[in-house]
DNA sequence: TCTGGTGTTTGCGGTAGCGCAAAACGGGCC
DNA sequence: GGCCCGTTTTGCGCTACCGCAAACACCAGA
């Protein structure tokens, strides 16, 4: 069993509220993993034997149509959980995990979760908070893809990004994890053509620079603003 | 201080496992309010003083962009609870909730939650259920915003509400609570003009019958297929 | 250094669905 | 019964975006 330190996760808001007893005990129920870029941390359909949460590196959690059609449920950075299937009762995972870069989680068997939720129910609330967020936030993406125009709706996913995962520049944010184009449009829900159109355009105004699965974002404030505007506002 | 039969609510989720003497001392801390059909319950962006379990009736809750666009968020059938701006932290409601029928609701005052949680932690574990539940449907129906065209998820929506919302008839299910085209709209991301071309198409297909504010579904079985066929085996 | 493969760019139609506008409908209320 | 208002229907042009296809750039590995 991996020795974790807690004093690394003690302040995630999953342990808030946690002794250090308490935690000392629950990550003693977890063991760690390494999976290398691009490899599969769970498939959707499998069953829900783990849960996770990611110390270092970026999860991509994906959603597939039966046509094979992939939509990106939302990029998981360190610090945050990932495969909760338990959380909803499901005993299989809804989504397909996949590290975009080397990753280290802490994994737990499922089975382990109700006791620990039975001795901690801190971990309950916690999570409860956590869930509650991530669906907001999907409201919110469902409210942009119903009312904006693809332009905007990337413009709000790159500056989500960058708040989540961007690493400062002398100028600008690069989002530091590699992303393609196919990524985006997969979370804005349109095509990796119109993707590429759309950023060659905003280079070309110098509001970006990007190339192979790599994004920076030069002038994230008016890019806010372009998110921003509404259709018709667009040529004041 | 209105008294509640616990027996009309002890079957509910969000109830599992909490013991009669238990319940009782919950539903002690809530009232019950009426709301006649039309009225709003609460608004967005208004402090969130109090959550809400549905008990007879329909409420529509929905997200107004600044300029004023709406989504509905979903529908809360009987038995749902709504309005649980706390279990995600938040102070204000992220969304406008409105009985679309008369509706009779049992109201806690958000600050009562904490000390419920404490005092009876299963509630906590039937929330985050719930709560990942309509997480996971979040997620479908963006997958479906993004690989379908408007008329599957019309399908699909019509079939949704069916299932949660529906009344036998002798041929066909009613959707028993009063519901414009506009409102479909705001649930698939299209327009109220959309929404009716479509639904005249079905109309005189004989698939469904629908007037002002009402829909049945003749045929749900042949929704069904429409619901499911993809982009391109249409015109087989 | 060469070479294969994956990711990206760009052109060129085609079209699903939007937006506006106007008419028809229907139900509630006096 | 007749009037008024909110809902629904339908026509018509338009455009944002898709879909296909081909060229192009870049990285990895031989």
């Amino acid at each position: 069993m991996a020795k974790v330190d807690t004093s690394l996760v003690a302040h995630l808001p999953l342990f808030a509220g946690v002794t250090p007893e308490a935690l000392d005990e629950i990550l003693r129920e977890a063991r760690s993993a390494r999976f290398p870029r691009n490899s599969a941390i769970f498939e959707q359909g499998a069953d829900a034997q783990s849960f996770f949460l990611l110390l270092h590196g970026h999860v991509r959690a994906a959603k597939t149509t039966p046509t094979g059609e992939q939509i990106v449920v939302r990029y998981v950075a360190p610090g945050e959980t990932f495969g909760l299937a338990m959380a909803i009762g499901a005993a299989r995972y809804p989504a397909t995990a996949m590290a975009v870069d080397d990753s280290v989680v802490l994994v737990w068997p499922t089975s382990a979760w109700p006791r620990l939720v039975e001795r901690f129910p801190a971990l309950a609330a916690n999570t409860l908070q956590t869930v509650g967020t991530r669906l907001q936030e999907s409201h919110t993406r469902i409210l942009e893809m119903s009312t904006q125009q693809v332009e905007q709706r990337i413009a709000h996913a790159l500056l989500r990004l960058a708040k989540q995962s961007g690493k400062k520049l002398d100028h600008g944010i690069e989002i530091d994890f590699p992303i393609g184009r196919q990524d985006i449009a997969q979370m804005t829900g349109t095509t990796l053509h119109t993707v590429s159109r759309i950023l060659s355009g905003w280079e070309s105004q110098g509001l970006v620079e990007s190339g192979r699965q790599r994004i920076i974002l030069r002038e994230p404030h008016k890019i806010v603003v372009l998110a921003e505007r509404n259709a018709d506002n667009g040529a004041a």
